[in-house]
DNA sequence: GTATGAATGTCGCAA
DNA sequence: TTGCGACGTTCATAC
C-alpha cells in the first residue's frame, strides 16, 4: 500500500467525465492495483478512483508527475501532481478478512428455524422459495394448514411490502398454494410501510434478532 | 487527515456486528471525524469504518492504543493497535469539490427529440408531465393518437415498472387522456422486470444511448 | 458469465 | 425529519 499525499489535479473519463481543481489530496495506491483519491471529507468515500482490473503508469510532463490509470473497459483518471507532499509505502500482506453477524441472510436462517414464533404449527415448506418474479424469501404452512409468503427485511419499508404484494398476487395464481397469506417480517417496520401492508391484509411481525439468536444459541446448548 | 499504519484488530457493533483479527491495515482518520480501517485490496471500500457525525477516543489498554470511535446511534467501533508502524498528519484543507457531468438527464432530452425511435408518427405531449404523484418522465401520442407515458431508466428495474405502473392507473383516470399506452424504455432491462411489464401490457423499449447521441451529432452537424 | 437482490449501502433532493 | 430515487453504485450469490 502507497501513500501519497500531494497538491494534485484530477480528470477522470469513463462512464461520467469528472473533474477535480488542484487541492491537497492523499491518493491511495493498494496492492490490489486500485487507486482512489481522497479529501478530508466525504467520509469514506473517495472523490475519484479506479477499480481494478487497472493499470498504473507514472509518467511525466514538464517536470510534474502525472500518473494515468487505465482499466479495460477503456475508462482512464489521470492524477496531475503540483507537488507531492508525502510519499510512503507499506508492506500489509493478504488480509485475514471481515466476520460479519446480523444481515438478512441469517436472519432467514434464524427464523426458518423458529417458525413458531411467529404462530404455533407453523411449518417450512422452502426458504428461497422461486418464482417467476424473484424468490420469495421464506415459504411455510400456519397452524391451520393455509400456506404463508413471508418477506424478510432489516428495514422494514414500503418497497418491502410491494415487493410481497406482487408475490402473493403471483402465487394466489397458482391453484395449488392459494390462498396464500402474507407476513412482513423485519427488525424495524416503519410506520407508512405498516399501514401500507394492513390495507393489503397483509400481517406485520417484529423479529428480535438478538431474542431469535439467543433462542438459537439455548437450543445449541443442549447438545 | 491522519495516517496510521498498524498491525490491529477492530471490532464494530452497530447495525451489525462484525469483528477482524488481528493484521496490519491503515487507518485512516478524517478532518470530518471519520476513521476508515483499510485492507491492501477490497478496492476503495475500507473493511470497517464509521462516518460523522462521531467521536474518537484514544484510549490504553495493557500498554496497547485501543481506539473507540462512537456515534450518535450508539454503534461503536473498538480498535486496538498491537504494533503501530507509521503515524503522520497532513493539513489538507477544505476540498474544491468534484464537477461531474451525467447522462442521465440527457437521455430524456434525447429520446424526447427523436421518438420516431419508437415508431412513426410519435409525438411529444410534454417532458416531465406532472401528476398528483410525481412527473411523468415523457408524455406522447403514438401514431394512432393514443397517449403513451414513457418511464426512462438507466437501469429498467421491476422498481421502475411499479412507477410506471402507478403514473398509468392515474393518468386513465383523466378523461382526456384515457386510454394510455405504458413504455417502459430503458439501455437495459432486467428479465423479471420485462416479465411483470409484459404481464401488465406495457411496452418495453431498449434506448441505444450512443445511437440517439450520434443521430443527435448527425441531426446538430447539419446546422 | 449473467442476473438478481442486499448494503453498516451513501448521497442528494423535495415535501 | 422522512421518503424516494440514483449511484462511475459495489458486492455476493444463485442460476
Amino acid at each position: 500500500m502507497r501513500l501519497v499525499i500531494a497538491r494534485c489535479s484530477v480528470d477522470y473519463a469513463g462512464r461520467l467525465t469528472a473533474h477535480l481543481p488542484l487541492a491537497p489530496r492523499l491518493i491511495l495506491v493498494k496492492a490490489d492495483g486500485s487507486v482512489s483519491i481522497h479529501a478530508d471529507d466525504r467520509a469514506y468515500k473517495p472523490l475519484n478512483w479506479m477499480s481494478p482490473p487497472c493499470t498504473l503508469k507514472e509518467g511525466e510532463a514538464e517536470g510534474t508527475p502525472v500518473w494515468t490509470v487505465i482499466n479495460k473497459g477503456g475508462e482512464k483518471l489521470v492524477i496531475t501532481m503540483a507537488e507531492v507532499l508525502h510519499d510512503s509505502s507499506h508492506e500489509l500482506g493478504v488480509d485475514p478478512g471481515l466476520i460479519k453477524d446480523g444481515v438478512e441472510a441469517h436472519l432467514q436462517e434464524l427464523l426458518a428455524d423458529r417458525l413458531d414464533t411467529l404462530g404455533e404449527g407453523w411449518t417450512l415448506i422452502r426458504r428461497e422459495y422461486m418464482t417467476a418474479i424473484g424468490p420469495v424469501d421464506i415459504l411455510c404452512r400456519d397452524g391451520e394448514g393455509r400456506t404463508v409468503a413471508i418477506e424478510l427485511k432489516r428495514q422494514g419499508g414500503i418497497d418491502g411490502v410491494e415487493q410481497l404484494t406482487r408475490y402473493l398476487e403471483l402465487l394466489n395464481r397458482d391453484p395449488h398454494l392459494a390462498p396464500v397469506r402474507g407476513v412482513f417480517a423485519a427488525q424495524e417496520i416503519k410506520p407508512q410501510a405498516r399501514v401500507l401492508a394492513t390495507d393489503r391484509g397483509i400481517d406485520c411481525a417484529i423479529l428480535d434478532y438478538n431474542a431469535l439468536r439467543g433462542i438459537e444459541d439455548d437450543k445449541l446448548r443442549l447438545f
